[in-house]
DNA sequence: CAGAGAGGTACCACGATATTG
DNA sequence: ACAATATCGTGGTACCTCTCT
């Protein structure tokens, strides 16, 4: 920069000016500066700037689990954000997701002073970590549940739940069962939440759930316990991975979907649409989930009003995989 | 670190010593230092300690098609490796895969002064930028080729393709045709690559190739086109993504995959094992590509020599989809 | 007189503030 | 009042010097 206003025959002072647009200088001089930085192809140092401004403009994401569709999605979505605002965009992965490493993560971030973090964890482990830390930066979860927060960027996967399992039911079955995702998953609680939800609604009494693992080994090994139980015409899996595992299971049992037994999933992931049968489910836009954690994050940056958004609503995608209950044996 | 040193007793120096462990220290005063920076919860200044060392221990990745399962799971195994490395991640996502947006992306990313970057977005795009942008920072490339490089990470995709085709040869297909990914992409010439090379081993002229697009959306387009030419038995598509979307497209043209026509896949996406048939695929371990990349980033900047590593290799996923060719119809 | 341990000083590249023209 | 500059502070590391066995 020195080298710049050198060049300029200006201070240095009037090149950080031009160069941060923040007035008060003459067009004549801005105009050498702006010269000389072209020609000095010079860059600011953001080390420096961070130094002197004590603001990194970068933030922190700590993930896990990158490899299913859901945060992978949002954490593009997060990046594109962050992009377009100036911002960088830091990434720790998590190994684990008991309160230990979660705290590890937040602290590697702090450590990066990082000016804010988006933790896209959606575990429960998560929630009770970020109690625990005292963190003086503003910091955004996502919430796959129903409350808002002003800490939280919701997708109501309750409603979603319920979306599903209402379809089956307006399909005329007695009753739906539950493939759930594992224990201690944010998603797992909300999906069962609104499963329930919607089946109460009804006045059914919910039948026991079957945990799986999100994968579709897992969600076979459930469709194998469920295709013992009687009377299961319909099953809702907490997400595509296991609703396509069940499905096939299913089959392997002699049961057909949809026309012995109907399956609703999760997610919507890509394929789905091409597996066989094609797979009703539901839909979230997890990429516009992410863009709104790091807009979020901005204004909690900027202390600006820290309006809980309105949740991400989610869509049903009705295909073939969930029919009308089949008729009774005569 | 003044404040620590005051506490303690001694110079800033022998604080940054200490935290630094550049050895020179005697233990009474490294010590004393310890208490003080325990009771005073220090933490370093990532943005002085760039300032002063003009390194600022963190690494710029460029990403495309995040939603994709490979670069996701690579790019786990980079945030994997940086963070055991004491590095951080910064993450940039491409819009486009032009010339330009490449440019643009790596440009942010040395404005942000990384220590190195890895470009993860296998497209031609991606190698003509790069020849473009003259960079003073180490970079390696995602290569799925097979030519190894010093600014190389090489899957070796051309050697998967080869083990996809030579399978369903050895399976007694007269010939294979290829439903390719789509222009532009390194990893569609690759696979195209090993296709013919794997033809041509034995004599076989390759037929032409039908081109996709990534989707199963667009696998069944091929496989709609295809299913009208004559005498296809068999079918290599480029991932598994088109061979689910083929494998319902050939069944809706009352093909039965394995019986009429055999397909293979490639990626060994989670779920395939439950795709109807499951699929006969190439797997990579596309993390195991993500943390060499990052360790060849790390000896790149420590200044060491670039070591072209050895590629990834790929497994051959044997499960149902590709069976004997059909006896002839008599 | 080495050599090791400790301290002192300059500098990194910028922004904020006060001061000068 | 306004534009431009000088000076200082930011939190470290690099390098040189000094002291004391």
């Amino acid at each position: 920069m020195i080298d710049v206003a050198r060049l300029a025959g200006v201070s240095h002072q009037s090149v950080s000016r031009v160069v941060n647009g923040s007035g008060g200088v003459s067009p004549e001089i801005r105009e050498r500066v702006e010269r000389a930085v072209a020609q000095l192809r010079y860059r600011r140092h953001p080390a420096a700037r961070a130094l002197a401004t004590n603001r990194t403009f970068s933030i922190g994401v700590v993930s896990f689990g990158l490899a299913q569709y859901g945060p992978s999605e949002a954490l593009a979505g997060i990046a594109r954000e962050a992009q377009e605002a100036g911002y960088s965009t830091s990434l720790t992965s998590l190994l684990d997701v008991d309160v230990e490493s979660m705290a590890e993560a937040v602290g590697h971030l702090i450590d990066d002073s990082v000016d804010g973090i988006i933790v896209l964890a959606p575990v429960d482990a998560a929630l009770t970590a970020m109690e625990g830390v005292d963190v003086d930066v503003p910091l955004v979860l996502f919430y796959p549940g129903a409350h808002a927060h002003e800490q939280r960027v919701v997708t109501d996967e309750v409603r979603g739940a319920e979306l599903a399992t209402a379809h089956l039911l307006d399909l005329g079955h007695p009753t739906v069962h539950h493939i759930s995702g594992p224990e201690g998953w944010l998603g797992t609680s909300a999906r069962i939440a609104g499963w329930r939800l919607a089946l109460q609604a009804r006045g059914i009494e919910p039948p026991a759930t079957v945990e799986g693992d999100w994968t579709a080994a897992g969600g076979a090994g459930c469709a194998e316990q469920l295709s013992v139980v009687p009377d299961v015409s319909a099953v809702f899996a907490a997400n595509d991975q296991m609703a396509l595992g069940a499905m096939k299971a299913f089959n392997a049992a002699g049961l057909s979907v949809p026309d012995d037994i109907s399956v609703v999933g999760f997610d919507d992931i890509p394929g789905s649409e091409y597996f066989r049968p094609p797979l009703t489910t539901v839909r979230f836009d997890f990429a516009e989930v992410g863009r709104r954690a790091a807009h979020h994050i901005f204004e909690l940056i900027a202390g600006a009003r820290p309006d809980p958004a309105r949740p991400v609503v989610p869509d049903l995608i009705v295909r073939d995989s969930a029919r009308h209950r089949p008729l009774a044996v005569i």
